[in-house]
RNA sequence: CUGGAUGUGGCGCAGUUGGUAGCGCACCUGGUUAGGGACCAGGAGGUCGAAGGUUCAAGUCCUUUCAUCCAGACCA
């Protein structure tokens, strides 16, 4: 079976690829720009889901379920917002077929033209605050704190397996709040969840922070943002979070009686992660032997491979290995057995590895004589000859070891990637070198535009809670004065 | 939408100046093997993206069309 991945430095899109294919996550379907996610991918995204709707809960968020179809009429009441989505909508405009006249295949029915268009969500603010209206009417309804996981679509020129896909599947939660201050509290709360959720459970160190004007989302006064680096240097928007103001509750006219009898306009936030995590876990972690997976996600973070010769051995290593699989699984560790009988030993590796399975653990007639048993880690590919004795304790602290060390290298490369930059041809040409450049920025979209234009690099947070820098200084563009360095990335 | 490329067994590819399809991997059978992607022997599987044209003869030449990939443009 040739699973031979390309480098990274030969061709970064390929290698990627190869990865997504090879260990198994994704294939291309039939529909241009929707993959086929398979078993093992949506096996990591479950686990992400069950985590991430656990953190939801523990803030009062329940999960609900709204309608895939919008009416064109909801959609088009914010303003900004279509802007923002106009130019990458499906649209529902019949709803029959019927056979071909001349006998070939089928047609769609020209009777069955809808008097109005619907469109598939590509985000379901406008449907969800045509709901909220009649569920608000008094201040005693609020904070309403709803999540539905669900699939959106976005017909997307170009596309990319995870990063940019025209159907995705992703959790958007949409609150509603009685003041502007809570509302932005609930955004800074949620991104504060998605970064912890990034770098606990990813072993991803995301800076957190505002997208500037220019690259908020349609219809939001504020944007928060988790963002990534890859191992190409290039950054990712792993997640975010909105204020959005009154905004929509204007558009579709939400208000509520407030304790004072005065009618208000609710405030709003939402927030979402999509399945665009897989592509940030596998480009962040990923090496040139396939996926490397933290162990909190990893759908098996134990892999058994037995070696023997004859049907005694066979057994005897088999039934050794099912001791210790009790064992690990008493603690709480997913351990897959891989007895089949039909491969041989260095296959089983090599698969298990471009699947990225944390831990792998090796027994032969050789370690039963011996009482020792081989544990090798996917991380840094080092193996180790243990003690079966305990073998259970020793595989519980390397999986927690192997979880900080995928953070600690990830986090050592972003660092060694981040520099101050204070001049403009410099930024010009450092910037195309990949990695975050930390600049002054004088506050405009004017400044921020040129800078998009001319290097295709653009801001991607003004930080809050890593890499700030607040300072005096003058803007690498305009020369004009500024508070403080943002970060600059060219990114997917 | 702009460039560039590619469509040939499940996957990856070769196929000279046109002569009626071949290789590797995978698959099936049998055997030997087994501590890093095994080996030997045998076997099955394709009207070469689609439509039309030129020709005695088209995977190969011409026209049209469809699809995919890469790079742009685009993208909360």
């Amino acid at each position: 079976m040739a699973k031979e991945i390309t480098p990274r430095s030969e061709n970064y899109s390929q290698w990627y690829n190869d990865i997504v294919v090879k260990a198994d996550l994704a294939e291309q379907s039939a529909v241009r720009g929707c993959m086929v996610i398979k078993p093992y991918g949506y096996a990591i995204w479950e686990k992400m889901q069950s985590i991430l709707d656990k953190a939801f809960k523990e803030t009062g968020v329940q999960n609900a379920y709204f309608p895939l179809f919008i009416p064109k009429s909801f959609f088009s009441k914010e303003a900004e917002h279509v802007a923002g989505f106009a130019k990458e909508c499906a649209v529902v405009t019949h709803h029959r077929l019927m056979n071909n006249p001349d006998g070939k295949g089928v047609v769609v029915d020209p009777d069955a033209k809808l008097e109005e268009e619907l469109i598939v969500r590509p985000t379901s603010e406008t449907i969800i605050w045509s709901v909220y209206k009649n569920w608000i009417k008094s201040w005693r309804d609020l904070p309403i704190l709803c999540n539905q996981w669900c699939n959106v679509v976005r017909w997307e020129m170009r596309t990319r397996p995870f990063l940019r896909t025209a159907e995705f599947l992703w959790q958007e939660g949409h609150t509603a709040h009685a003041t502007a201050e809570e509302a932005q509290e609930e955004s800074k709360r949620m991104v504060g969840v998605y970064a912890k959720f990034a770098r606990e459970t990813m072993a991803l160190p995301v800076i957190v922070g505002h997208k500037s004007p220019n690259e908020r989302f349609a219809g939001a006064l504020d944007t928060l943002t988790i963002e990534a680096m890859m191992q190409d240097g290039k950054a990712l928007q792993a997640g975010t979070s909105h204020f959005l103001g009154q905004n929509f509750a204007k558009s579709f006219d939400v208000q509520f009686a407030d304790k004072d009898g005065s009618l208000q306009y609710v405030w709003a936030t939402s927030w979402g992660v999509s399945t665009r995590l897989l592509g940030a876990l596998i480009m962040a972690h990923s090496d040139d032997n396939g996926l490397v997976l933290p162990p909190v996600l990893a759908p098996i973070q134990v892999v058994m491979v037995p070696i023997y010769k004859t049907d005694e051995e066979r057994e005897a290593v088999l039934a050794k290995f099912t001791e210790i699989k009790g064992k690990l699984e008493a603690k709480g560790i997913s351990v897959k057995l891989d007895d089949r009988d039909t491969l041989r030993p260095g296959f089983k590796f090599a698969e298990w590895e471009v699947k990225g399975v944390p831990v792998r653990i090796a027994l032969g007639a050789r370690d039963l004589a011996a009482g020792t048993v081989e544990v090798a880690r996917r991380d840094t590919l080092e193996k180790a000859t243990v003690q079966l004795e305990g073998v259970e304790g020793y595989v519980e602290e390397l999986l927690g070891t192997i979880q900080k060390n995928i953070y600690d290298k990830a986090l050592a490369f972003r660092d060694a990637n981040i520099r101050k930059c204070d001049d403009w041809e410099e930024f010009k040409t450092e910037i195309q070198k990949g990695g975050f450049l930390l600049c002054h920025w004088d506050g405009t979209a004017e400044t921020e535009q040129a800078i998009k234009d001319a290097t295709k690099a653009t801001i991607r947070c003004i930080p809050v809670d890593s890499c700030v820098c607040e300072e005096e200084g003058r803007d690498i563009f305009s020369g004009k004065p500024s508070k403080g360095r943002v970060v600059f990335a060219i990114a997917y």
